[in-house]
DNA sequence: ACCTGAACACCGTTCAAGT
DNA sequence: ACCTGAACACCGTTCAAGT
């Protein structure tokens, strides 16, 4: 019943996957994708690089795990579905998704990087097709409208932490996208630089979710 | 006029910046990002790692330079734009962003881990706002479209591509999504699977495209 | 001016050996 | 059963020295 180890005699375990997969995620808010290794994981559990290997297979099965504990809780965003707004269930379920991205640095990399199957993503997953479902869409409108929102959403996310991050040194940031956008031959870049340099992502984000929202009440005829 | 290098005296560069951008490429599409290393590179373009220091000051600096030339062209994409079907300029721009980006192997993810401000990726972004600001949307709607087009082409694409990699033992599938919602309690997944399950990425894609347009037109009114 | 050679400070992963 | 220690085969990056 249980696995890879039973509460049996022997030395009691100082390390455990759940515990691993919290101070993994504590790392990376610390200090982000690029510094989360093996070793430095180990260090911070208070084992060596190797025993990490016991509990993952891979550094790939390590983040995977991040990424399902990351969302979970996701899939109960679209509320008690009674009075039954099918759109404002799915806005929810995409804003629940990117604040859940949102709330580790680098935490749409690590999502968009790895691919669980585990109860959380597959519970937001079906949460969403579900809504849409109920609504009358199709199955097949339905599932690919999952695609559409969860594409889009990742997508989104991932230019917004990539646009939040500190700039070190040599990485494009608004300020590299004025000077060439200035420099350079882009009127219709230049005529809106204002609104392509503003960091009001949540305004971007949502303007993106209404088109696909709109979208699908188009789609619903 | 001309840096790092003048054709001048001295011996006349083995290297150059364009053909090693170029061998990367070929790196990349023959073994995947994984594989493309600077000493690989150097080993393919014939000198020592470090010598691509003189052209690169970081890997991350030619992994912007290879993002930026894999997308050559796609700003020509939306086409003459004289009879202003502006939905159609915008989805033949989406359609050449993902399509440069599937010409490469894992061209995704190189382009979503970059922020190029060069010619190519400046000039589709011009595009596809001069398409838009040229059929009456306002500044702040044309900028806002064009992220969200952008967004969700980049993500479908990263997905499509992760989910067309060879499976090297371990990294989840399809057949993995299957068994997941299979086993687990998803009854919406569970009724959508064949549509989830689908290879016809070219369909997901186009039905989100078409989300974002609808969205487009009921935005203008 | 351009490149080599060699080093520095790391990586992910494996596995015999200890307890 | 669980973990350590040490190794293996690499990394990106720097820089004196050569030509």
């Amino acid at each position: 019943m249980s696995s890879p180890s039973s509460p049996s005699r022997g030395r009691p375990a100082r390390l455990d996957k759940a515990r691993t997969i919290r101070t993994a995620l504590d790392l990376l808010n610390e200090s982000g994708l690029d510094a989360l290794t093996m070793r430095r994981l180990a260090d911070a559990v208070g084992a060596q690089a190797g025993a990490l290997y016991r509990y993952f297979a891979t550094k790939q099965d390590l983040l995977t795990a991040m990424a399902e504990r990351m969302v979970e809780g996701v899939g109960a965003a679209a509320g008690p579905m009674e009075d039954g707004d099918w759109s404002e269930g799915v806005a929810r379920l995409a804003r629940a998704l990117r604040t859940a991205l949102l709330a580790h640095r680098d935490g749409a990399r690590v999502f968009a990087g790895t691919h669980s199957t585990g109860p959380n993503t597959l519970g937001f997953a079906d949460s969403l097709v579900g809504v849409l479902r109920e609504a009358g869409f199709s199955d097949s409108e339905a599932a690919r409208a999952l695609y559409a929102v969860a594409n889009f959403t990742v997508g989104h996310t991932l230019e917004e932490q990539a646009a939040l991050r500190p700039e070190k040194e040599g990485s494009a940031d608004a300020g590299d996208l004025h000077e060439a956008v200035v420099a350079g031959d882009y009127p219709h870049l230049a005529a809106t630089l204002p609104v392509l340099t503003s960091t009001d992502f949540t305004a971007h984000f949502e303007f993106g979710l209404r088109l696909l929202l709109d979208g699908l009440r188009a789609v619903r005829r």
